[in-house]
RNA sequence: GGCCCCGUCGUCUAGCCUGGUCUAGGACAUCACCCUUUCAAGGUGGUAACACGGGUUCGAAUCCCGUCGGGGUCACCA
């Protein structure tokens, strides 16, 4: 055992699918925090939820975590190329709750013998039969505490306990006014007879996400709270529980109660919460659409058909019983599933909206601007540049030195994309030409392997240096590289550039075209500096302004009338391809034809 | 609906705690112009906000009250 650190924080995932963006950014701020006192940040992984978790999840949110550069001190181990993360220093550990659960089954226990907790035997059913009662009477629902009325005594509540029968454990809520302290938020008061007793151990014997967190929180020595402000209604919950919980070892102290700071949401654009369910929503529209124009029964013809072409990927869950009724699930709501959604959007060809860090990853966004976008979310770190501009782009480095609880901002935050992808391009602009191609390549091997397989490490450095400054992503990138992967004899041209480029004025364009295919046979070396200036010559001698030589070559070349620099775009393709492309050109477009 | 939180340009925000220096600053987006072989990139400039109503005060974006508006949460999910 190590001395206890001056402050511990944590991240506490649930294992249910990909890292939300909005987790990075408690994930970030909790680990900053951690960073800038010298203390802990511990991860640890809620998986309580059985049925939901998996060991995939909790390891690809390990993988997105240390991909943006969020190391945890203690907390699962994660083996990456270049280091170990996690590690488990101060013996507080397993940090997989499921494997934590005689723990709270202890704890539980001294609830329940010291009368603050009993047993209930409700179905869910029944529940939500009163449940509904109280709404439709327009009252407010509160467990009626049946069970404790029928088991006045504690021994009487253990007997059942033991007997085996199916039960929960609900816990005794106090009556009194609750004051949560936070940090970002101030005091806030709880009325007295707010809470309801809730339920601390399900009937499959795991604790509730209540319960565990005040269990872990306290046994792993964490000091200070840092959340999304949805779970500030929970927190006198927990607070009430620490009041009820005293150690269970030598000592038998009280639980403590932590330091809370609850954060502003991230939210949509259109100031609904951002979640996982958005990308359901937008494939559900769009799903809806193709129905009303078509019909059920075709979308479902080419759904079973993307679904057979993306059975063996990691993504897709368990096969469905009945593909039929998991298709109507989803397109009437009843189903908000990711992995479905990313089916409707691949048949419908639409995208879906960025959610996870994994989208953000997918579609070329780099580490640093995100952590700097996300760290703007709420927070500020109010300083100025020498320029009197406000400063806004950092690090990880610099939030680790400079974040503080006090400059959390109070109200939600909309999350804009067109700020990211600027904070993105200047990401990528800042990045030198070698780095860049370097981190484009990796990039590209992964999302979008035929275009580094064509190219030579000569070619891909010139690529890269012409792609740099018009890519605001990674993938933006290949758009514009888009012609690198054009067939050299490919006779489609954009037909309106043909007319205004090569054929207007009397074929003009053509005729220079023409001309200027003898000259590039000779360029030499053929390297974008010598061409270009070659280019200009031509133009220069043919007495016309670059234009007109530039967009007939750039059209016979590239078949479109957009591409990097003309001296870029021929070096990469080849002499011989780029002779190629122009003969191609003049005979598709020759009059003889 | 109950409970809780919030309210500065379209968006993220600085300023608010410790009223005057705020004719409210920056960034993204947007518009115009410049540069230019296309697309970008870059440069210059512009439009644009203190939700509303009452107080307190010589003076309020800043303090107080109310109204309105937005959001969160009300599970054997976390």
């Amino acid at each position: 055992m190590t001395s206890a650190p001056p402050v511990v924080t944590r991240f506490a995932p649930s294992p249910t699918g990909h890292l939300h963006i909005g987790g990075a950014r408690s994930a970030l701020f909790c680990w900053a925090f951690a960073r800038r006192h010298g203390g802990h940040f511990v991860l640890r992984i809620e998986d309580t939820d059985q049925a939901r978790s998996s060991d995939e999840s909790a390891r690809g949110i390990m993988e997105d975590l240390a991909w943006l550069g969020i190391d945890w001190d203690e907390g699962p181990e994660l083996k990456l190329p270049d280091r170990t993360v996690g590690g488990d220093p101060r013996s507080v550990g397993p940090f997989f709750q499921a494997r934590r659960v005689h723990l709270y089954n202890q704890y539980i226990m001294q609830l329940v013998e010291r009368g603050r907790a009993y047993p209930a035997f409700e179905t869910t059913e029944q529940l939500e039969a009163k449940r509904k009662a109280a709404v439709a009477a327009k009252q407010t629902y509160r467990y009626d505490r049946a069970a404790l009325r029928e088991l006045p005594e504690v021994k009487d509540r253990l007997k059942r306990i033991e007997s085996g029968e199916p039960h929960v454990v609900r816990f005794l809520a106090p009556a009194e006014e609750v004051i949560v302290h936070d940090q970002v938020l101030g005091d806030v008061k709880y009325g007295e007879g707010e809470m309801d007793d809730f339920v601390i151990r399900k009937a499959d014997g795991f604790p509730t996400y209540h319960f565990a967190v005040v269990i872990d929180d306290e046994l792993m020595g964490v000091t200070h709270v840092m959340r999304a402000q949805e779970h500030l209604n929970n927190t006198p919950r927990h607070v009430a529980l620490q009041r009820a919980l005293v150690r269970d070892d030598a000592d038998g102290r009280p639980f403590k109660t932590p330091v809370y700071g609850h954060m502003p949401l991230i939210v949509n654009m259109d100031a609904s919460k951002m979640s996982k369910r958005d990308k359901a929503k937008v494939a559900r529209a769009a799903a809806r659409r193709f129905v009303d124009a078509f019909s059920e029964d075709d979308l479902f013809v080419r759904f079973e058909q993307v679904w057979k072409e993306t059975k063996d990927l990691p993504e897709n869950p368990r096969p469905p019983n009945d593909l039929k009724e998991t298709f109507g699930d989803f397109l009437s709501g009843e189903s908000d599933s990711v992995f479905w959604a990313w089916v409707m959007s691949r048949m419908l060809g639409i995208e879906l909206p960025e959610i996870e860090v994994s989208d953000f990853r997918q579609n070329g966004y780099l580490p640093g601007p995100i952590t700097n976008f996300l760290s703007l979310l709420g927070w500020n770190p109010g300083m100025k540049l020498p320029n009197g501009k406000d400063l806004e782009k950092f690090d990880n480095q610099f939030l680790a030195q400079h974040f503080d609880i006090e400059r959390i901002g109070k109200s939600s935050a909309k999350f804009d994309r067109a700020k990211l992808l600027s904070f993105n391009a200047d990401a990528i602009g800042a990045l030198t030409d070698e780095a860049f191609a370097a981190e484009w390549r990796a990039w590209c091997r992964t999302y979008e392997p035929a275009l580094p397989n064509h190219l030579d490490d000569r070619r891909w450095l010139i690529l890269a240096r012409a792609v740099k400054q018009r890519a605001r992503t990674m993938r933006d990138g290949v758009k514009s590289a888009a012609f690198v992967l054009r067939p050299d004899d490919s006779s489609e041209f954009d037909k309106a550039a043909v007319e205004k480029n090569l054929l207007a004025g009397d074929r003009a364009g053509l005729k220079l075209l023409a001309e200027f295919r003898d000259l590039l046979a000779k360029i030499d070396p053929f390297e974008p500096a010598a061409i270009n200036s070659a280019i200009e010559a031509f133009a220069a001698g043919k007495g016309v302004g670059m234009g007109a030589v530039a967009q007939p070559i750039r059209v016979a070349v590239a078949g479109s009338p957009v591409s990097p620099p003309l001296g870029e775009t021929l070096a990469v393709i080849g002499r011989q391809g780029a002779l190629k492309r122009i003969d191609t050109c003049l005979a598709t477009l020759s009059p003889n034809r």
